[in-house]
DNA sequence: CTGTATCCTTAGGGATACTG
DNA sequence: CAGTATCCCTAAGGATACAG
């Protein structure tokens, strides 16, 4: 995507700003995952092109990095920039956002109420976490 | 756009994970346009029939209000309903992201600042002054 | 297993004409 | 001024085949 203004919303949305792209990082983030099929199979099941699109697109903006697994040579494993992580505290708002108008969802109780009683402490937690 | 699972993030997604949707959240949330051709003459100069889709569909989903103005009853006011307003922190998020790894853009900040100083006073300040 | 490539359909979007 | 409608092209995306 273009960059269409010198606007600092319009830029992240520029970035991420696509149904899919701040799927990939939740998964790096808060699931865990690590390779082409973990990603694969998320609960909204994007199609392989699609997602190799995007992880090209993410490591060419310099959000996620591409790695050999060094205990398997054959293995690829992605994983977040700094960069990356910092998207955290927009992942973050979303779920408050979802948790207070759309309560029917699967919402992480425990985190979102982290996130208003302590949320700097929420976010230096899981991005050392990540970071590590 | 459809549901496409049961994640807060995903549902957010759902609602303004486009190119356009945050833009006309933002430019009635900072730049206090509130008519159409406002909302036409903004910086990445939507096309006005996108600008037409999207806020038909910003409407269904909640988040603006459509109303005729009361001291012209020619004129359609459009603002934020309460669900629109709390995409503030999002935004703020969207706004800190590029400050650190876009620093190029224009970015307002006196407004950054105060988001890591006093994030939730500079909140609850801008949700009243929305509301009010 | 980790992707790339291809085929095809649909949605997004730019330009512009047009209506109340 | 405030939109809607149309035309047309491009990008997004799903399904699936295929290559390293």
């Amino acid at each position: 995507m273009p960059t269409r203004s010198q606007c600092p919303i319009s830029n992240v949305l520029d970035h991420v700003g696509d149904k899919w792209s701040l799927l990939i990082i939740r998964d790096l983030m808060f699931f865990g995952k690590h390779t082409y099929s973990d990603l694969q199979n998320s609960e909204e099941k994007m199609a392989t092109n699609i997602l190799s699109s995007r992880l090209e697109k993410l490591e060419n903006d310099g959000l996620i990095n591409k790695q050999i697994d060094p205990t398997d040579k054959r293995k690829k494993v992605y994983s977040l920039t700094p960069a990356g992580v910092d998207i955290l505290p927009i992942l973050i708002e979303m779920i408050i956002w979802s948790s207070k108008h759309a309560p029917d969802l699967n919402i992480p109780t425990e985190l979102v109420a982290r996130a208003h009683n302590d949320r700097s402490g929420l976010i230096q937690d899981l991005t050392s976490r990540l970071l590590a």
